[in-house]
Parts: structure tokens; sequence; C-alpha cells
DNA sequence: GCCGTTTTCGGCCCGACTGTTTTCAGTCG
């Protein structure tokens, strides 16, 4: 449904329709994706009254889209233009006008068609276009072509530590910081902001367009550049003073729906908010004293509200929730006492018991839950029963050789086909703890897998849930899960819901977190590492974790050593 | 097309950079 209205939006722009009705449109679209809950049910049931940004004509053609599938007025409006028309907006330098008269000169109705065009030389003889543009466009159909866009928020981390401190060490630069959405934790980004305060911009700048890593210069300018690095990351940078600093990390931060609604905020109080500070509007005389501002906190005090933290910045509830009262204080990293669902050579993982029990103890953890996977992933080397008691007799030897830490005794168990697990009660009973898992028969469909798994959840040894959708981000999507089902079966059944912090699955995602802690469902953040390095995971984890709303309670794997005893030792139906 | 304790009509968030232009439109974030 939203990219229904997404789609509307750019349609009725190339036909030159009132702007405020296309932003009507694309801000419906807005709203349609921020739900968690099925708004496609609610719209079906002509239920979608009182949300703000869906007035009258959203409301009908969403109630339309719901119940029969399709949209008349869309369809009508599709048929007007052709169908690869939407591919050409994924072009950098390409928006609507550009695409009209593309389309009405030289019939170009798909990418395809842009490059031959491009190609022939045709582009750059339209009025607007010129030669540098025809290049432009042709770089950005390769780049198209090669699907560079997305990337991990685990995959940048290293380099964003690299630029910042590239950034930090130019002589004129005071304050540094990297804002947009990898500051917001969003699992994947497509771009890097970074922003520093200085008194020489454009120096900056453009010292900033010659740093190792830059492969080329998209733009440079006396206070923004941007460029492409070597591995086609796009990273831009904005300078400004030190005074406009806090708006700028602010504003750049994000995201663009939780600015638009803080700006209108702003108005309110008839203060004008941009990037670089506040200004005097509306009723508010130039003469009246503005907010004293020296960081972000400043900025929404100036607004009565809380401060937010930048995971939460999504438009999704928290600034009406920080008019109110102080948000949640969310868990952080150094919180963590230990974790579960981790591998070793014992299945597909590359270090030994020791080396991931010394890793842990390096990182200051107290327990350690090993969770190789069962018998039945034979493709992952699984433990037979046999191979389990094994492992199980190793880690209570070298549990006796440690001093303030323990290694756990578990499984990463597959949840069959039929909802059952593996292992039988017997086999499970030895273990401290399991974590069920979906690691076959992905296409089953949505009702079919939720049963599946909601039967794994009734399992009293079935300690939590592993990897909820199966998804790897930019990969594959996720098998069909109704996750609210879920959320409420795990509530019901005292299940755990891991949050797997592999950077590829950061699964369950983070827009069902708050519901879930609602609901009192537990969150364990598990790395699911089948090395050394990958309990290094735990970071992108938390920072997820704080993303879904979590606090310290909220989250298993923040109790000590001897509760989590106590909490594994409690029948579920109590815990 | 949406919204309203200034308003049911008349507003709607805003600044920087580029390219193609001689003063600005288009795109982007």
């Amino acid at each position: 449904m939203a990219e229904v209205l997404e789609e509307i939006a750019l349609l009725l722009e190339m036909k030159d329709e009132n702007p405020f009705k296309v932003r009507a449109y694309r801000h419906g679209a807005e709203i349609v994706r921020g739900f968690d809950d099925s708004i496609v049910a609610l719209a079906a049931r002509g239920e979608l009254e009182g949300i703000k940004g869906i007035g009258e004509a959203l409301r009908d053609k969403l109630h339309e889209l719901a119940t029969t599938g399709s949209l008349k007025f869309y369809d009508e409006l599709k048929a007007e233009f052709p169908d690869g028309l939407f591919g050409l907006f994924d072009l950098q330098g390409l928006g609507p006008k550009k695409v009209k008269v593309l389309h009405r000169e030289l019939g170009v109705g798909s990418v395809a068609d842009l490059k031959a065009a491009c190609e022939a030389g045709k582009v750059a003889g339209l009025a607007g276009f010129g030669a540098k543009t025809q290049h432009h466009l042709l770089e950005a159909i390769t780049l198209h072509e090669s699907s560079a866009g997305l990337r991990l928020l685990g995959d940048v981390s290293t380099l964003v530590g690299k630029l910042l401190d590239a950034l930090q060490a130019h002589p004129a630069v005071g304050r540094s910081a990297v804002a947009g959405s990898f500051r917001r934790a969003k699992e994947t980004v497509h771009d890097l902001d970074f922003l520093v305060a200085t008194k020489a911009p454009a120096d900056v700048c453009l010292a900033f367009t010659k740093l190792p890593q830059v492969h080329s210069v998209i733009a440079c300018g006396a206070t923004k550049a941007s460029v492409r690095t070597e591995d086609g990351v796009q990273c831009d940078l904005r300078a400004v003073s030190n005074a406009e600093f806090p708006f700028a990390l602010q504003y750049f931060t994000g995201s663009k729906e939780h600015n638009v609604a803080l700006r209108s905020l702003a108005l309110k109080r008839g203060l004008s908010l941009n990037e670089y500070g506040f200004t005097a509007s509306g009723k508010r005389s130039a003469t009246d004293e503005l907010p004293e501002v020296h960081d972000e906190a400043d900025i929404y005090r100036a607004l009565g509200l809380h401060f937010i933290e930048p995971e939460l910045r999504e438009n999704r509830g928290e600034i009406e929730e920080a008019a109110q009262r102080p948000l949640p204080r969310l868990v952080e990293l150094a919180e963590l006492r230990g974790t579960f669902h981790n591998h070793t050579t014992a299945s597909d993982g590359v270090h030994t018991l020791e080396e991931m029990a010394a890793e842990a103890i390096e990182l200051g953890l107290q327990y350690l839950g090993i969770a190789d996977h069962s018998k039945s992933l034979t493709v992952a080397n699984g433990l037979d029963e046999e191979r389990l008691a094994a492992q199980i007799g190793e880690i209570r030897r070298l549990n006796r050789g440690f001093e303030g830490f323990q290694l756990l005794a578990g499984s990463e168990v597959d949840i069959l086909r039929d909802g059952t697990i593996d292992f039988v009660d017997d086999t499970l009973a030895r273990l401290d703890y399991c974590v069920a898992s979906v690691h076959t028969a992905f296409t089953l469909d949505e009702k079919t897998m939720t049963r599946r798994i909601c039967r794994a959840m009734e399992n009293e040894h079935v300690t939590m849930i592993g990897h909820l959708t199966g998804r790897l981000l930019l990969k594959r999507d996720g098998y069909a899960v109704d996750h609210a089902r879920i959320i409420d079966c795990a509530a019901e059944t005292r299940t755990v819901i891991e949050l797997n912090c592999n950077p590829q699955r950061l699964d369950m995602d983070w827009r069902w977190w708050k519901r879930a802690r609602d609901k009192g469902v537990l969150c364990s953040i598990n790395p699911d590492a089948h090395s050394t390095g990958g309990i290094h995971y735990l970071g992108i984890g938390v920072r997820l974790a704080r993303k879904g709303w979590l606090r310290r309670q909220d989250v298993l794997n923040t109790r000590t050593f001897a509760e989590i005893t106590t909490f594994l030792g409690t029948p579920k139906a109590k815990r």
C-alpha cells in the first residue's frame, strides 16, 4: 500500500500536479510504512479514521486497495506511462521533471532506453540537459547495474571509524561526528553522513575529497562535499560552525520523518528550525530571545521534549512520548553479562570451546552459552546425542578451571517441519538451555510457519527462539512469519526471543521489539558467533535493541550468572 | 490532498550544489 501511494506521488509529479497534493501522497506512504500493526486489516475494516495525514481521499483509496487488492485510480494513472519508468527514479540525478522530458522528447521508458539514448548522444541535446548531465547519467546507470546502494550497518563501521579519525585529524576541525542512518543504527545504510565544526569549511571539504579512501567526487562546495569511496559507499560531509554543530547533528541524524515532525512542533512555538539554528517565525517577534543551544538535548528541551536517543528517531511515537515523560533508559553494551547462541568447531564454528571462552572472558562476560547445531542439521556438522553428551561433559570439566566465568551447555536445535524438536525431551533436559531455530522448509505459508514456531515455543525445554525469520539482509527475505502472533505466543509460553546480532540477520527486526517488550517478552541479544570475532557482534546487537526501545530489564543477558542460573532452573510457566 | 485553540480557506520544511542558464530549475538530503 505504501508503494502504491509512493508511485502515485511520482506519477502525479510527472503530470505537474499540485506539489502539495504530491506531498500528501508521499506523506501518506510514509505513514503506511511506519505501521507495525496490520494496517491492511485496519484499512479493510475501514478503521483508518483519525490517523493524521490520512484524509478522506487516501482513506478511500487504501480501503479499496486492502479489500480488492487493486486501485482503479492508480491503474489508470499508471497506464499513461510505460512500465519500466519507475526504474529511472533510482538513478542519481534523475527526478520526475527530467524523467518527464526524457519520456516526452525521446520516448525513454526504462533504464535500458535511457542507456541507449545517452550512448547515442541524444540526451545532451535536450533543453535543460547537457553533455555533463548525459555523462553523469551513464555513470549512474553503471552504478545502478552493479546494484551498489545499500550496505549492512556492520559492514561500514570500519570505514566510519577511519573517516572520522581522518576528519578529526584535520587541524581546522573542532568537533566531528557521524550522523544519518548509521547513527540511528538502521540495519542497512544507504550512505554515510559526516559532520564537522570548523572555521575553514571549504578547506575541510576539499581535504575530505582528497582522502585515500575516496574514489570519485560527486560534489564539493563551500560547506558540503559528497564522495564515493573505493568500495562504492557514498559519503557526505557537512561543515558548519561550532555554534551550528548541535543543530546540524540533529538535522543530519534524521530521520527525515522525525525532523519534519520536529520542525512543525517548532513552528507551533514560533520557532523555525533548520540545520543551522532556531529563528523566530510567525507571531514571535525577531527581538524575542531564542533558546540557548549547546548540544542536541538543548534543542529537544526548547521544543518541550525530553531527550530522544538517535536510535529512536524514526517518528514512531518517540516525539509524542518525549512530550509526556522521559524516554526509557536504553540498554547499553556494558550492561551485558553474558550471551547465548555461539558455535564451536564441534559444529560449523572455527574456534574451540577454550578459545571462545577466552574471548568471552577478555570481553568481561560472566558466562557464554554454547549452542552448536543439532543432529538434523548435517550440513553444519550438527551434534548427535552422543557428541552432545561429550560436549556437555567437556563444558562441565572446563568450568571447574574458570574463576568468575562459566560456559553454559546449550544447543541450537532444529524446529522440524511439524514444529517438533529434533531431540527428545530427555536429551533436552540435560542441557542448561536451548535455542530453537528453523533451518529447513523455508517456503511454508505464513500460517503453517507461524504454527510451527508456536508449537516449538510450547516445548518446556525451548528457552528461546533463534533468528525468527531467517532473513539475510540484502540477500534473501525471511520466511513468512506472523510476528504479532509469535509475540503473543512467546508471552503466553514465557519463551524468550533472540535478537540475532549477526550483521546480516539482526533478526527479530527492530520494529517489533517495543511490542514484544510491552507484552512482557524477554529479548536475548545473541551474537550467533561462529568464531571468536563473532562475539563482538554483540555491539551491533545492542544498538538494534536500543532501536527497539529495549531497556536493561527487557534483555535476559543483562542478568548476572547467578540470576541466569535461577532463571533457567525455574519452570517456564513461572519465569 | 490534508489540516486547523490564529484559519473550513489558504497555507503546507528548507538549504546546498550542479548544470545549464544569464537568473534559475532540478535534484538531493
